[in-house]
RNA sequence: GGUCCAUUCGUCUAUCGGUUAGGACGCCAGGUUUUCAUCCUGGAAAGAGGGGUUCGACUCCCCUAUGGACUACCA
């Protein structure tokens, strides 16, 4: 049994959509739980659509999500095959093109963009092919001698694959199973241009492939289409008997409507489609990511390990280990899957839940300092506990707990209407004697002082709270009063009893 | 247009011929709570349509419909 050993071979054209991330981390589980190796190779053979930074981004995606790599790029060592830059092979790649044309499996071809343009507007269906190359300028129509004196004047060519028509060309997949594909709807695809000596995508993947010993290929189901083609390159190279293993991954959609999901759906639904925020280089124009947004690595990886894929079980919440344990490409859908970003959302929460107090205020204590407050560590930790659970992320702990840190300026409308009686002035007044007259001012013992007192004057109970919490709140929400009162301490608590009583003013 | 892939609650999905078609997100209702949230309980919600095969189909086959991908000297 050969060793698995899989690749996420990303183009630097962009950052890394999160469609692009949940490939990686699938190739990385199936590595992972099969004891194999994991690499990374940029396939940057579009000079074109080169964007510098697109690389660095993938790697710090991918190490953020916590996803490694054993070998390629990002990692410190060169590996055996190095580079693993496709556009530093170049030399590899012209050798194997020049195999296949020395064997008649591939030709050279003159006709420039916008000869063939002109083909597919005349002919209806246009696609180079075996009915079509004697049609055109290549070195099937051309003598040898002329397409070598056009080469040495310097006519840029492209090198395309000869495919052979009607024969039934078969792809075992690991996802979908068998898939049959005449040759004859294949075209003769560009292997390889001269303009900038590099070979296309094609070419390029089964070569290093190959050479990289990949043992499966796990990539989206964009590439199903092209597979005979990649198939049938293997043949032509002789390397049929090493041919990696295909899995067409399904592909992620967009939350409404039709197609996949893309990243202007990010924009116009609101929500990231890129792990990391990016700022595009070229257009200056700058997109979301979910760590700036405020996801947890784990959340984004749970979330996205079940888009397409689940473990028949009705566990939901997956460290990266049980994944890797659990992971089985014959347990991935075959179709593809809209994107819920609520249920993303729902995962954050799972996480925050799971976090320790210690940990999330850590956090938390950062996003304080950005809004110009200073506190200890374990009262934040302490403010933490009590408004954790309402919150999906750590920055909604800001909304839920901002009371704590600067005492309210103005008191909800609605909540004074309904909780701020013509008696309440007075109950809050005696109130403040009430907490003044305690030493112990833990939220035992306010309570139970409390709620003696309002006993003893046959207070209303509910009245009484809603408007002390009215007043050291400001709205009508928030944990336990006492608990409350308990962090912000007596003083501050008397003061904001004092001020609402001043300030609140019956309509 | 052509080729290929797919099709279970609104969404992600379980089911691999016999189930009251299960779970989760979201939604709704009730309960707990001095508030809000949490939490608990409950509820509504699905096999695209039509043919077969079979004692019996969500499950296997065919057709139709719908959706998607691909159809570049992009990946």
């Amino acid at each position: 049994m050969r060793k698995v050993r899989v690749r996420f071979a990303p183009s630097p054209t962009g950052a890394l959509h999160i469609g692009g991330v949940r490939t990686a981390l699938y190739n990385y589980l199936f590595a992972k739980k099969h004891g194999g190796d994991m690499l990374l190779r940029i396939e940057d053979t579009d000079s074109a659509r080169f964007v510098p930074g697109a690389e660095d981004y993938i790697v710090e995606s991918l190490k953020w999500l916590g996803i490694e790599i054993d070998e390629g790029i990002g990692v410190d060592k060169a590996g055996p095959h190095a580079p693993y830059r496709q556009s530093e092979r170049k030399a590899i790649y012209r050798k194997y093109v020049n195999q296949l044309l020395e064997a008649g499996l591939a030709y050279i071809a003159f006709d420039t963009p916008a000869e063939l343009d002109a083909k597919r507007a005349e002919i209806a269906n246009f696609q180079y092919d075996a009915k079509t190359r004697g049609l055109m300028t290549n070195s099937l129509t051309l003598s040898e001698n002329e397409v070598k004196a056009r080469i040495e004047n310097g006519e840029q060519y492209v090198v395309r694959i000869k495919i052979e028509p009607n024969e039934e060309i078969k792809v075992q997949d690991l996802i979908r199973g068998e898939v049959v594909i005449n040759s004859s709807v294949i075209d003769d695809k560009v292997l390889f241009k001269s303009s900038d000596e590099l070979p296309t995508y094609h070419m390029a993947n089964v070569v290093d492939d190959y050479l990289m010993e990949i043992s499966h290929v796990i990539r989206g189901e964009e590439w199903l289409p092209s597979a005979p083609l990649h198939v049938l390159l293997y043949r032509y190279l002789g390397w049929t008997e090493v041919m990696p293993q295909f899995a067409h991954l399904p592909l992620l959609l967009k939350p409404d409507g039709n197609g996949k999901l893309s990243k202007r759906d990010g924009d116009r639904l609101g929500f990231p489609v890129f792990p990391l925020n990016w700022k595009d280089p070229k257009t200056g124009e700058t997109s979301s990511g979910y760590r700036e947004a405020g996801y947890f690595p784990e959340a984004v990886v749970n979330f996205l390990s079940l888009l397409g894929w689940n473990s028949g079980t009705e566990q939901e919440i997956f460290s990266m280990q049980e994944l890797i344990d659990q992971f089985s490409l014959d347990r991935v859908s075959k179709s593809g899957a809209k994107f819920d970003y609520e249920k993303g959302k729902w995962f954050n929460n799972r996480y925050l839940q799971l976090k320790s107090n210690e940990e999330i205020a850590t956090i938390f204590q950062q996003i304080l300092i950005e809004k110009g407050i200073e506190q200890e560590l374990d009262k934040v930790t302490r403010i933490v506990s009590l408004v954790k659970e309402r919150a999906n992320f750590v920055i909604d702990l800001w909304g839920q707990s901002s009371f704590f840190f600067t005492a309210p300026t103005e008191y909800d409308a609605k909540t004074i209407q309904k909780r701020w009686k013509a008696e309440t002035p007075a109950q809050m007044t005696e109130l403040i004697s009430v907490l003044t007259a305690i030493d112990d001012f833990t939220a035992e013992n306010t309570e139970t002082i409390v709620k003696d007192w309002i006993t003893a004057k046959e207070y209303n109970l509910g009245g009484v709270m809603n408007a002390f919490r009215l007043s050291v709140v400001g709205e009508p929400k928030g944990p336990h009063m006492f608990d409350i009162i308990a962090v912000i301490g007596k003083e501050e608590t008397i003061k904001r009893l004092q001020r609402a009583v001043n300030n609140i003013n019956i309509k």
